[in-house]
DNA sequence: AAATGTGTTGACACTCAACTCAACTTTATG
DNA sequence: CATAAAGTTGAGTTGAGTGTCAACACATTT
């Protein structure tokens, strides 16, 4: 299974919606230079909000991106720290760790919370 | 709700251990005047490693002291770094901002898959 | 009182992620 | 070809996190 790089993913994205190195890099706050780099894989991801940016100027969700690098957004991670029942969960669900489906599952009856 | 330091939680548990900030901290790996200064909160609490090294030195578990930071040991963040499928599930969570009671109902429901 | 054990403080150091800056090369356009 | 736009590269920067080291102070023991 060869899986395609976090740099090579974000450049095809960013091609497909015809906008440049520069262009993004404007309107996300960074060097351009950065991007290339990047999208190269000289330089690890960016940081999770970077990611959140660049996938808003390009019009896609980012959790394709996020889900590449393992890092999660600030309002996610505060989320997490500040609430203890979450830390509890998390602690809980590693010493078991879940499988993908077990996962799967948990996100369903997440959703039937509501 | 006056709630204790980290500072001053450690610190008590260490006294009722009678354990000495040198003795924590060689068996922790750090310099003793650092557990002086996480003590009187003059410096923010450890690294979350860290914090678990002190709890097996003082023979407590570490849920306690990490609740108050808000941080999480490595094999916690890696498990859910490795793992789109945990990423997804947070991701949802937090868009519901889920409640403790929620969160709990969630922990229960993790106990029984298996 | 001297020595020893314990704790506190201020200043400084080290590492790493996440970038920036300047110079250069490659590609596209008139 | 000339010019400009786009991309690449190496070196340096910055801030947050996580500590160290040396000096001192206080308490206890001998």
């Amino acid at each position: 299974m060869e899986t395609k790089t976090f740099g090579q993913t974000l450049k095809e994205i960013r091609r497909s919606k015809d906008v440049t190195q520069r262009q993004l890099a404007a309107a996300v706050g960074v060097d351009f230079s950065y991007i290339s780099k990047v999208e190269n894989d000289r330089m690890p991801p960016p940081a999770a909000d970077t990611i959140v940016k660049i996938c808003e100027k390009l019009g896609v969700p980012p959790d394709e991106l996020l889900a590449m690098t393992g890092k999660m957004p600030t309002p996610i991670k505060e989320a997490i720290s500040e609430n203890p029942s979450a830390q509890q969960f998390l602690r809980e669900a590693q010493t078991m760790t879940l499988t993908d489906d077990e996962w799967g599952t948990l996100t369903q009856q997440l959703k039937k919370l509501r």
